[in-house]
DNA sequence: CTCTGTGCAAACACTTTGCAGCTAA
DNA sequence: TTAGCTGCAAAGTGTTTGCACAGAG
């Protein structure tokens, strides 16, 4: 069975070098240089499976790069974007929350307690977006974003 | 053919009379006061058809209603969604965008205008989630979310 | 060496909160 | 009458920008 994931475990697909390595040569065809800021930050993205505001990112990194700022953070994670190597999960307002899995996948919003726990499902992989929606936008991403109350927030059963 | 929406045309669904009045009978069972800001705002939310932000319906609004200030206009919002009279838009950051329709329905977001646009598509309405989600997870809404470039930010063709 | 990236500080945008007076019921 | 609502003001949170120095290429 495939498994929601949020299970504890890694969320890094593939050896974490070999992402390392992918990332730095993403940043040199894109023109960017590979500082220890942005590797910082993108290996605590990759590492992390809890859709990381802005914040808690520079909270993490900072364990390891005590003189990173806040803006080099928030900078990196919108390069990231940018560059393909993150996306912004969508969300009701309030922070930007990041994830370093660019693995087709969908997201369930706690509506409470506003956690956000990825869910994989082939099938809504491969939806079919009708002909007429495909002529007037260029679609670049297709998720499912399902609201509602997790496991903790919900009544009991 | 189903059309996409945002065609100019209105987005209020049956008529507006009858709309407001299951407005006001939702707030008087939810134990809210009828007040004449309530009804401005969500008459301005239901006629616009472009999602608009709390700053949006706020310089509509003060059209008809001089005096009101943004705070009413924010906590309106937030209460409209509250009672299922609104919803907010799945969106990357930013303000929040609102929502009058509640009928099940989709959008697209162009990355880079930021316009949203609605779109129907029946088989969309009834995708079935698997079981494993709804154990975890008690879920409230559904909707498929595309990112990707509007007719006039997409490169030409 | 050069030009991008970083850190700092300030500005900005959006949202939330506390409170005194007002008003729908 | 009175509980709830509004408007104002202030504070809080999250994000963006300008600039001088630092460091990757």
């Amino acid at each position: 069975m495939r498994s929601m994931s949020n299970n504890g475990g890694s969320k890094i697909h593939g050896n974490l070098t070999e992402r390392m390595d992918a990332f730095k040569e993403r940043c040199r065809q894109a023109g960017l240089k590979v500082t220890p800021q942005r590797i910082a930050v993108f290996r605590t993205l990759i590492e992390s499976n809890e859709h990381p505001s802005a914040e808690m990112v520079f909270r993490q990194v900072r364990k390891i790069f005590p003189n990173i700022s806040m803006d080099t953070v928030n900078r990196t994670l919108l390069m990231l974007k940018e560059i393909g190597a993150a996306i912004v999960v969508p969300g009701l307002g309030g922070p930007k929350r990041f994830d370093g899995n660019i693995q087709p996948h969908h997201h369930l919003i706690c509506m409470k307690c506003k956690k956000i726990i990825d869910f994989y499902h082939e099938p809504f992989d491969n939806i079919q977006v009708p002909q007429r929606v495909k002529r007037a936008f260029a679609v670049s991403r297709i998720t499912v974003y399902l609201e509602g109350l997790c496991d903790k927030c919900r009544p009991k059963r």
